[in-house]
RNA sequence: GGUCUGUUCAUCUAAGGGUUAGGAUUCAAGAUUUUCAUUCUUGCCAUAGGGGUUCGAAUCCCCUACAGACUACCA
């Protein structure tokens, strides 16, 4: 059973779009996967029709491909074990539910959620929780408590119906979980859960067991929120016969808000003022819009790897890592148990050693759309020269611009702290003499400029810091930028003529 | 309320009986850059609390506190 090829899964429901802990949970199953040569599959859990959102099974899909998370099988990749949309399987799962029928693991049950409601408040009036179980079945409506003519009956009347699991009493239920170890659970502190929805659905549980199986799935990894049901599912594989093919469990740890308490939730994103999709999204039913990390300049590398990261640790002091390097590493041992808190700041910093390694040429190509909406028609060589000169300042392209405008444009504002700190009586008369000086320069490269400008300003007597920081102050507008004579080697001579003589006249 | 899970610097985490408890992010200071950023150096800063076990505990056990998840004909 140790032999069995790796398969796991990934199941959203598509009741919107997918947040960056599915987001981590498909990357986990991913990295395990081919970690062990495995196939990753997706499998859309779209059982519950009321909560059926529009756009998002595509969304998820294109999620997962900005990501770099390749599906080997799923609903658009399809594969031997297809449909792999449980409404396209809904016929399956009524056989299985009534499998369990005939053996004796399951009931139907005729309680109408009225009643059920009813059953719940009665039993909160008296500070007591109402459960569906060995205790109170009995005194319910269902094919255990009634006589068997009377359930035919019933059954036969187009009255509504569930199938319930018949949880046994009192028993301890252990499984290892692959992160948490052993863990126990008794059986008399859980309920009969509802396996078949009375609409012809089955539940989350029915479906997930059912197609897990059927799909041959080695390794169930999902998120923490689901490690109280895994008794449900390994009761549910012993009664199907199923335990020598149960797959392992593994649940991982939630992702939680920067500050405060609790999980992280979309209201943090719009609250700090970062993204908690992955791609921009857009709400069929309101038309709100919720931003992405695609869309906020991440490269989908660096938003990988701050995720991998987040939970897990390679036990080296290695921090980057590509997709495939991750693909190696990584191993369920070494993902952590307590949930980790987001930080926004680190995932910046992660998008920033990506953004200073890409090549200038990818980055000019990537900026030449932010130009084009400031009005400005570039070449890439340009584009990508500019890249290079001030990508060491920036996290994001969008940033690149208000760290180059000068290089495009000349400056029509200079920033008034700068002036009042360094634009002394005697500095236009310096700068008049050093555009002079300029114009006569006649190798116009930033080594033949900074050679005679250095011999100038020394001769002259003037101070270098004033100098150099006035000269800034005419090209750029501020404090800020490249070397000098890069700038002016960029510009031109001509420019950097004329934006000295602009500034003396207009400081 | 009940059940389960968790708890190391502000944050992500390493160390799975023996280290001055390590790294990264953030923040602060200094150096470099005659600007800004980068880079480099330094600093700040942690084993939730209490009991055991042991020559020795962040690590094993128990209790307490706190946190989280679950407790639907939702997944």
């Amino acid at each position: 059973m140790s032999k069995r090829r790796v398969r796991v899964r990934f199941a959203p429901s598509p009741t919107g779009p997918l947040h960056i802990g599915g987001v981590r949970t498909a990357l986990f199953n991913y990295l395990f996967a081919k970690k062990h040569g495995g196939d990753f599959l997706l499998r859309i859990e779209d059982t519950d029709q009321a909560r059926y959102v529009p756009g998002a099974e595509d969304y998820i899909q294109e999620a997962l491909e900005w990501c770099g998370i390749k599906v080997d099988e799923g609903p658009k990749q399809d594969g031997q074990f297809a449909p792999y949309r449980q409404s396209e399987r809904k016929d399956l799962y009524r056989q299985y539910a009534e499998q369990l029928l005939e053996s004796g693991h399951a009931y139907y049950a005729f309680d109408t959620p009225e009643e059920l409601d009813q059953a719940r408040t009665d039993a909160e009036a008296k500070g007591e929780t109402f459960t569906y179980n060995a205790l109170s079945r009995c005194v319910m409506k269902n094919s255990l408590s009634i006589s068997e003519d009377d359930c035919k009956t019933l059954l036969a009347s187009s009255i509504h119906h569930v199938i319930r699991f018949k949880m046994p009493d009192n028993l301890d239920v252990t499984e290892v979980d692959l992160i948490r170890g052993s863990v126990t659970f008794n059986t008399s502190t859980l309920d009969d859960k509802v396996l078949f929805k009375s609409d012809g659905m089955p539940t989350y549980h029915l479906a997930n067991v059912v197609d897990d199986h059927l799909m041959e799935i080695s390794h169930v990894i999902r998120g923490e929120e689901w490690l109280p049901s895994m008794p449900l599912h390994v009761l549910l594989y012993r009664a199907f016969g199923w335990e020598d093919t149960m797959p392992r469990f593994t649940h991982l740890p939630l992702i939680l808000k920067p500050v405060g308490q609790g999980k992280l939730s979309k209201r943090d994103g719009d609250k700090m003022g970062f993204p908690v999709f992955p791609l921009l999204w857009k709400d069929p039913e309101t038309g709100d819009t919720s931003r992405g990390y695609r869309e906020d300049g991440f490269f989908p590398d660096a938003f990988i790897n701050m995720l991998a990261l987040l939970g897990w640790n390679p036990g080296t002091e290695q921090e980057i890592f590509s997709m495939k390097e991750l693909c190696e590493a990584f191993s369920l041992e070494r993902v952590g148990k307590s949930g980790a808190r987001f930080d926004p700041e680190k995932t910046n910093w992660f998008n920033h050693q990506y953004f200073i390694k890409k090549p200038d040429e990818e980055l000019g190509e990537l900026l030449l759309p932010f130009l084009k909406e400031k009005g400005i028609t570039a070449e890439l060589s340009m584009a990508a020269r500019v890249c290079g000169m001030v990508k060491e300042r920036c996290n994001f392209v969008s940033e690149i611009w208000d760290q180059s405008y000068f290089l495009f444009e000349a400056p029509t504002t200079y920033d008034e702290k700068i002036v009042a700190k360094r634009w002394k009586d005697d500095v236009p008369a310096i700068m008049g003499e050093i555009a002079e000086f300029f114009g006569t320069v006649e190798q116009w490269n930033a080594p033949e400029i900074k050679e005679p400008f250095s011999v100038l300003v020394t001769a002259k007597g003037w101070n270098f810091g004033t100098v150099m920081n006035s000269l800034r102050l005419c090209l750029v507008g501020g404090s800020f930028g490249p070397d000098i004579f890069e700038i002016c080697d960029l510009i031109g001579q001509e420019e950097t003529v004329s934006r000295i003589r602009k500034a003396i006249e207009k400081i």
